[in-house]
DNA sequence: TAAGATTGAGACCTCAATCTTG
DNA sequence: CAAGATTGAGGTCTCAATCTTA
């Protein structure tokens, strides 16, 4: 649906060439909604449940599986995909919160390390079960065994592509 | 990777429940990872080589597919998977850009219609082929046939779910 | 100088409150 | 009053410029 034909005269027929096949806009059309709409639906989710972002979770998170809670912020930024100066802006609060604290590298001053507090793990334990049951929920007991594997296999195989044409953290 | 385990002690084994089964994980990851990278990977494209958002440009294209190019603003939202509100700070913008005009329905004047102008539907024609290519390159081309059909059906199913739970224009 | 990281400005979105029409 | 739509405030993100360390 997303790259139909526009319609130039007056009515929605199509006479115009057309920029995706019938069929082939069928399968990108929810696609291109879930995209929308899946971020959002995890984003309420956190934010209601938790009163955080799921992008904040999503960085409490990475750090909560790390050892010693600890990550570089460039690191970090890569795990949870977003820009660095995203995660500089979102550490920032999280610091505030009392969940992150900074500290320069002792080996090289250049890095900054990330570290997880007693209070941010707390949060992360706290917050984790509402976002799995929301993933479980919409998603995982959404599908079928063998469409779950799928997902993953060709959400693998367009990621290539994007990483290829937009490589992150630049 | 998103609900993974988080570490409590020293290091980065799995000591604690599971809350999601490692090969749920492993298909769950790439998900999660795409829905952060693909909407990114369209909002750049369109910014660069069409300096508006793909959010504006899902709305100019929305209206280009419909008949005289005239939408309710309601109508339009849920076309363009956005909420009302946003709708309206996005027409907003693109009216004063001389892409859309507004003027309330002549039969209900609670009703809002917005409309493409001809400069809008210009902008939609130069814009297209730039979001098709990237559509192809990322997504369709990245896939098999089947694949393709497979995202389509599983996408449709995860969005029954997402709209159940978080019902769209609320 | 380069890589890592931060910052501020501007753009954008969300939420809740408000306005409008029937 | 209810539904459609708009608005302003506040929070968040992006981009480009800047700072820092080696």
């Amino acid at each position: 649906m997303s790259p139909a034909n526009p319609s130039p005269a007056g009515e929605g027929a199509a006479e115009q060439p057309r920029w995706l096949a019938a069929d082939e806009l069928d399968d990108w059309a929810p696609l291109a909604r879930l995209i929308m709409r899946l971020p959002a639906a995890l984003d309420t989710q956190m934010r209601n449940d938790a009163g955080i972002s799921h992008f904040e979770y999503i960085v409490l998170s990475r750090l909560s599986e790390a050892p010693r809670h600890t990550l570089r912020m460039s690191d970090l930024a890569g795990l949870a995909n977003g820009s660095l100066s995203r995660l500089s802006h979102v550490v920032k609060r999280l610091e505030s919160s009392g969940w992150i604290r900074r500290e320069p590298c002792a080996e090289d001053g250049r890095f900054t390390n990330a570290i997880l507090t007693k209070d941010g793990y707390a949060k992360v334990v706290a917050s984790a079960p509402g976002h799995v049951e929301t993933v479980r929920t919409l998603v995982i007991d959404a599908l079928t065994a063998g469409q779950l594997r799928q997902l993953g296999d060709i959400s693998k195989r367009i990621l290539l592509r994007v990483d290829a044409a937009w490589p992150p953290n630049t």
